[in-house]
DNA sequence: ACGCCCTTGTGAACGCGTTCACAAAATCGT
DNA sequence: ACGATTTTGTGAACGCGTTCACAAGGGCGT
C-alpha cells in the first residue's frame, strides 16, 4: 500500500473555474500538487548534500514514488529537465516553490497552543519552508502573553483583529473538536480562506474557503483495517504492506533522506 | 472536495474473520476504507444524540460526503440498510467497527513523547475508538519513568523488549526526522507491521509492513498552492467582510453537522 | 389488501490518475 | 562527426473511484 499520505482533501469549491484566472500556470492536477511537496523535500535534501543534478529515477526513489509518475508530474508544471542528464536541483526546487506559492513567505495563524499547537509551532519544517507563524491564539490564561520566536500568544477574543491586521489567509486549527466550528467561523469572518483542521470534525465553510483535514483517528483506523487482515495470513503471501515504491526505497534508500 | 488517499491495496484472498459467521467483506476499495472512519464518527455522534436510524442522505451530510458515495461504500461491506427507512445507527456502527478491526482493542506503541507525542496520547478519540496505548518510548531522561494513564515511559533501549512483550503490531512514530528511520527499523525488527509516521521522511520498510504518513508541511503547502491562486482571482473584492449569504451558509451548515 | 411514497442498492457512464512504452533530445566517447 | 547511450517528455491504454439514474424493496396510510 501506499503509504504515504493520502488525502484527498477537499477543496471546497463548488463551481470550478473552467476559466483560467489571470493565469500563467495551467491546471495542475490535484494529485500532482500533493506530491510536489514531497519532491521539494527530496530536492532540498539533495541540495544540502551538494548534488547539482538528479535524474527522475533517483529523485523518484528519494521521494518514494515511481519515476514515470514523477516525470508526468513535472511535465505538468512545464518542467525544464535535460534529456540524457536529468534535472537541475536548485532550479527545479525554485520552480516548485514558486508553483506552490511558497515564495511569498506566507503568514499563518495557529489557533490552539496546547500540546498539538506547540508541537506544530516547534516543527522545523515550518519556517524553513516558506511559512511564518504570524499569530498564535488560545484561551488559556496561563498561555496568553507568552512568546514564541517573537510571536505573542493572544486571547481568542482578539482573533479577528490579529488575523486582519497581519493579513493572514491561512490558519491551522488545533483546538478541541467542540469549539472547532466556532473558531472556524470566526476565522472565516476575519478573512481566512484556507484552513488546516486537526480537530476531528467536519467543518462547515462557505465555498470560497478551502479546508484540509488531518484526522489522526482515521489514519489509525485505516492502519488497523489492514493490520487486522494481515494477521490472518501466512508470511508467504503478504503483499498487503508496502507499495512498490516503498519496496524500491527499501533497497535503494534507507538513510538517504535524512 | 475531498479526495483522499491513494494507496493501492490489494488484499489477497478473502478469507475473512473467522469469528464472523456471515461476513464476507472482501475486497473493500481503499478509498472506501478511508471513509469508514468518517462514517463511524458521524454514527457515534448520532448515537449519542439518541438517533436510532438514519438515512444515507443525512448520514452523508454529517460525514461530509455525498449520499451516492456513502451508499456505494456501505454496499461494499454488505451493509444492511432498510429501503424506505435507512440504516440502524448502532448496528451499522458495530458493523463498521468490526470491519476496521476495532473490536480487538488494538495495542499501539507511541514512540516519541515530546509535544507531538503528548498531544497524540492525550487525544480523546484514541482510547474511545478501539485503540489502547500500550507502550510509550522516548530517550529523554526527564521523561522516562513518568506515567500516563497507567503506562510508563520507557527508554528507547527497551523498545524491542516492550513491543514484543505487549504483542504490539501498530506503532506511531513521533520523533525527529533524523532518527525516524532508525526507530522504524527497530520497530520492524521487533515485529511491528503497521506504522503511522509523523516524521517528514520517507521510511524504508520491508514489504510486509504498512506505512502511512502524516505530513504537516505537505498539507500546508497544498493549501498554499490553492490559496495563492485564489488571491489572484479575488484582488478586486476583499472578503474581509464576507457576504451575508456566505456567513449564513456557515451558520446553517454548522448546525447540521455536529 | 393495495397502492403510494420513500430510500436503498447497483449497473453503467464518466473522469481522473497511474502506468506503459517509446520517440525525441542531449551528452559522451571515439 | 557520428553512433552509442542515457534520460526526458508524452501519447495511449488501463484501472480505480465517483457520479448518475433508476429499478427493487419495504413501510405506511387508507
Amino acid at each position: 500500500m501506499t503509504a504515504q499520505g493520502d488525502q484527498l482533501s477537499q477543496v471546497g469549491e463548488g463551481a470550478n473555474r473552467p476559466s483560467l484566472p489571470s493565469g500563467e500556470q495551467r491546471d495542475i492536477p490535484e494529485a500532482t500538487v500533493a506530491r510536489l511537496a514531497l519532491y521539494l523535500r527530496a530536492l532540498t535534501s539533495l541540495a544540502e548534500r551538494g548534488t547539482a543534478t538528479v535524474s527522475s529515477d533517483s529523485l523518484a526513489t528519494a521521494a518514494g514514488v515511481n519515476s514515470a509518475k514523477l516525470r508526468k508530474d513535472l511535465s505538468h508544471l512545464g518542467s525544464y529537465g535535460v534529456r540524457g542528464v536529468g534535472y537541475d536541483v536548485s532550479l527545479l526546487s525554485q520552480h516548485i516553490q514558486r508553483t506552490l506559492g511558497l515564495d511569498e513567505n506566507r503568514a499563518v495563524a495557529l489557533i490552539g497552543f496546547g500540546h498539538l499547537g506547540q508541537a506544530l509551532a516547534g516543527y522545523a519544517g515550518f519556517a524553513s519552508r516558506g511559512f511564518r507563524i504570524a499569530a498564535i491564539i488560545d484561551t488559556d490564561p496561563e498561555l496568553i502573553g507568552s512568546r514564541l520566536r517573537g510571536v505573542t500568544v493572544e486571547h481568542a477574543d482578539r482573533l479577528a483583529e490579529v488575523v486582519r491586521r497581519a493579513q493572514i489567509s491561512i490558519a491551522v486549527i488545533a483546538v478541541p473538536a467542540a469549539v472547532a466550528q466556532e473558531v472556524c467561523d470566526r476565522l472565516v469572518a476575519a478573512g481566512v480562506t484556507s484552513i488546516l483542521n486537526f480537530a476531528p470534525t467536519v467543518l462547515g465553510v462557505p465555498e470560497h474557503v478551502d479546508v484540509r483535514k488531518v484526522d489522526l483517528a482515521a489514519e489509525l483506523q485505516i492502519l488497523s483495517f489492514h493490520d487486522s487482515r494481515k494477521s490472518h495470513k501466512t508470511l508467504s503471501n503478504n503483499f498487503v504492506g508496502a507499495t512498490v515504491d516503498q519496496r524500491m526505497s527499501v533497497v535503494a534508500k534507507s538513510g538517504v533522506i535524512s
